[in-house]
DNA sequence: ATTTTTCTGTTGTTTTTGCAACAATTTTGT
DNA sequence: ACAAAATTGTTGCAAAAACAACAGAAAAAT
């Protein structure tokens, strides 16, 4: 997101009473919202951390993307079909504003505030949402648990350095790489024990 | 894309003479642009068809997006490192626009007719993009070779029916799906031993 | 038209991953 | 504070995928 981004400005344009808008808590394990059907909304987290999920035949559990402070979600982004639904589940406590159109284009009656912001702001947040979305693509092609690993890895290496907390549970982290959960765990096994790095659960450190 | 997305009068705009924009030919093979440094350039592929490559530490090929028609792809849309240079190159006779900006959202001086036309279509172009990404996530998160063919054998057929032809070729297809060639070519096997499909290079037949 | 190159399908072998089960530890809930 | 539930790390075994090599077919180049 560029650096003229004015989270604050955008923020307290929330307070409209556009009645398209809605802002809801919800609590941690809550669902927010399910892409089943095309409700024709789109939401953007204003606190918290959410993940959207999905199961697969096996019953393995896919988290498709994990979405922190403004990042952006809804029907609109994925080919609906019956056979995949979608999940959104709260991490934490999060605040969420709900927005629903008829026409994403089309301002409301009364041109208000919250449309005017969207408007002025929905290039930037919409390109940070590609960028996540290509990483994630870059992630998922790799072909081993152990590149995806390393490539994750270096993902959180570059905000936060060499030592790092994983924003994920390890059997998270296997959801989200898409990989066994016990396969994975026996690669960090080996990645300790060929002094790549340390780990003891959520802390990393990268050794190279 | 939205129904009411008019190609005709977006593409008419380009006879533009913004000198952001250029529109450039690129016969079979060539590179179109690489992804290596911030060049604040986008571009939209006008005809023909582009895949974004890269090849990891193994020598594998990764095919990491497919553009046709009105595909947009740029440096902007992804976290450009050191490790990872994407290329964009053209599978047959691509006309490609390019953008020069300096910031996105500024209009040219001159206020020209494409800048107008792209401020108007920037969201439908750009949400046809993300549920693009939003699929291949899925596609790429299948764990087996079999699951990520049946995926992508269902995307196509959602648009082509029953009985269609790859866009790629099977070796390409490896590598769309990040699976090794020879790996998925007996995976193919197995699915038209038990009856799932017929297949003979491209042609492919769903009998389920 | 002929040669060269690329693509395709196949198969044996090795490596990696998935699956299942278990004990130990940590977290959650009451 | 305690009990229950979830997470973690580990391992043996089975299944799947990667790797490698090859021959025949198709496509491209000359």
């Amino acid at each position: 997101m560029k650096d003229d981004f004015n989270i604050v400005e955008f923020t307290k344009e929330f307070s409209t009473n556009c009645s398209k808008v809605q802002i809801k808590n919800f609590e941690k394990g809550e669902t927010i919202t399910t892409f089943l059907v095309n409700r024709s909304q789109f939401c953007i987290l204003l606190s918290g951390t959410a993940d959207l999920v999905k199961y697969d035949y096996n019953g393995n559990k896919i988290i498709a993307e994990r979405f922190s402070q403004y990042s952006i979600f809804g029907e609109i982004f994925y080919n609906i079909n019956t056979n995949n639904e979608f999940i959104v589940e709260a991490k934490e406590k999060c605040q969420v504003l709900l927005y629903s159109y008829d026409d994403i284009n089309e301002k409301c009656k009364s041109n208000c505030k919250f449309h005017q912001t969207l408007v002025k702001y929905f290039p930037d947040i919409i390109i940070s949402k590609i960028t996540d979305l290509t990483s994630r693509i870059e992630l998922l092609s790799r072909r081993t648990t152990r590149d995806k690993l390393l490539g994750y890895f270096d993902l959180l290496s570059k905000q936060y350095g060499k030592s790092f907390t994983l924003p994920f549970s390890v059997t998270e982290l296997s959801n989200y790489l898409s990989v066994d959960r016990s396969s994975m765990s026996r690669e960090l096994a080996v990645l300790k024990s060929e002094k790549f790095i340390e780990q003891d659960r959520r802390k990393i450190k990268l050794l190279y």
